[in-house]
DNA sequence: TTTCTTAATTCTCACTTTGAGTACATTTTC
DNA sequence: GAAAATGTACTCAAAGTGAGAATTAAGAAA
């Protein structure tokens, strides 16, 4: 028995915002995540899977962050073949690609990640989903107080307000339940569209990670184009965290953390005014900013 | 070549305070992170840790949170010889010990973690090391515009406030500019002790996440014993943040929390008027408890 | 031209959260 | 009993946020 020795793949979910549509790289019609073998002649997990996938998809992909290792056992039933030793070791990246890189973003490899989560967009209305969900999660809970809590919770009902962060949460719970794959699979409609193994878990992963985190790094505009006005920076966020954003104190908070400049031009564009095209600014140190949370610290 | 294949090992970064100080659990006289391999027998790897860490070191682990995935080729130099072909993958985890299960803590294996990092403690004052620190690092940016920002912003230099989640960074910029590992062995003080391989990178991998964490999410009290008084409290986040707390404004955002709850007991040990007990509240549901930060969200 | 529609942009105001410090209470130690 | 040490409760100004009204600038319709 060899210990330690694993099948290690590496698994993207590559974003990009199109159309005020976030999108996913798919493979398979839609069916999985681009995925392939780590192989050993890279210099690291990161660059294996930055050469990796700009090979695959010609897209550059600006934004790259590991997101979590999978490695349990169910996890692919059909991976059992693979050699009888060892094991499957799956590393999940983010990666972000910028709309502009993204050309090509109509063909069908790319998929709106709503299809898949449905429930997750809250932008014009809460999705009509939601019911049905709600009824079913409830008859599973079978009147247990803890579980009622943490339905309630998540999803937003009875009183507590709704989490856009909380995606992984809402899909394990729902996975808990028996409403994933082999539910919908069965032939039930709007639960979302079913992905191979557990890729649609690996997604609600990378999704629940970027809405945490355009709250507190700017990794949005590495979605953005050069130049974009306040209202397309607003639409690109309202489409990752599937929220309606108050337009006033939007700009106030971005305009208050300086993170953009002016261009001088004008958006011609668009019906209505015309509204002033910024840009990110470069000269931002790395690191520099983040609105971070603050512990009551003296003096 | 067999691609995809490579060697799994896990390895730990595990947490406990005693006597308000931060420690971590190590083997060979502090010299490295516990790590194992990656045995296929277990159902996953969060459980395969948990199992391993527990026969181990027979302390409990409350709670386990994957870290970071590291695979960097020339991470570890003397690893080549485990096979010519299958590259070494480390999953790193943190893990929290109360401090009435981490008993022996006294035992060599708990070492301090200011003992790695002594730049980091700002508890009582700025740590010495810091004006030779930042003179090593200027002299290493050379007057470089880009270099000397970034090590004003990491370091809270010229104007800019300390942070104490960079710890990360901080280590990076280091080991950028030849300050760390072979530096120190040639015996320089005060840097910080040494371990083997890229452990020290995975600590403050650790050191950095636990900060960054107990801000939005109650795990200090994973580490706490099951009652304690709120001072009790408050020195172990100072503990782990590195900071000073305002006691009455860490009591006030504690309490509004409504995490903990009276005991009805006092504590009578200490000298000076006793305090309350409190417990932490375990009828909390599992992520209902976090600070959330927000976006400006439209009706 | 005037008016309507759409969207950009600026301001206002009440309310909440924080930073910082003060005052007072209750115990042990000297 | 006074001093020291700690616990606990307030106060108050400054900063940040939520919600919405008001104003501006363009094209389209009447």
């Amino acid at each position: 028995m060899v210990n330690g020795l694993a099948h290690a793949e590496l698994i993207a979910v590559l974003v990009a915002v199109t159309d005020n549509d976030p999108r996913v790289m798919t493979v398979n019609a839609g069916d999985a995540l681009p995925s392939g073998p780590f192989e050993s002649e890279h210099r690291s997990l990161q660059s294996g899977l930055r050469v990796w996938i700009e090979s695959q998809t010609k897209h550059p992909v600006g934004y790259l962050e590991q997101l979590y290792t999978f490695g349990d056992r169910d996890r692919t039933p059909s991976a059992e073949g693979v050699g009888g030793q060892a094991r499957q070791i799956s590393i999940g990246y983010l990666g972000l690609v910028r709309e502009q890189d993204a050309l090509g973003a109509d063909r069908p490899q790319w998929r709106g990640w709503y299809d898949y989560f449905p429930w997750e967009d809250h932008r014009t209305a809460r999705p009509e989903v939601l019911g049905e969900l709600y009824a079913r999660l409830h008859h599973w809970a079978q009147g247990d107080e803890l579980r009622c809590q943490r339905i309630n919770f998540l999803f937003g009902q009875n009183g507590m307000a709704w989490n856009e962060d909380l995606v992984l949460q809402r899909y394990e719970l729902m996975f808990e339940a028996g409403l994933t794959e082999n539910f919908i699979q069965s032939g039930v409609q709007g639960f979302g569209r079913v992905m191979t193994g557990d890729h649609r878990r690996i997604l609600a992963t990378g999704i629940a990670r970027l809405r945490a985190k355009i709250k507190y790094h700017p990794v949005v505009f590495e979605l953005m184009p050069d130049c974009f006005t306040l209202l397309q920076l607003q639409r690109t966020v309202e489409a990752l965290s599937g929220l309606p954003l108050h337009k006033p104190n939007f700009r106030r908070q971005i305009s208050q953390q300086e993170l953009i400049e002016e261009t001088g031009e004008m958006s011609g564009d668009m019906r209505g005014r015309p509204a002033k095209l910024f840009r990110y600014r470069n000269d931002i140190v790395e690191a520099r900013a983040l609105t971070s949370v603050r512990l009551p610290v003296s003096r």
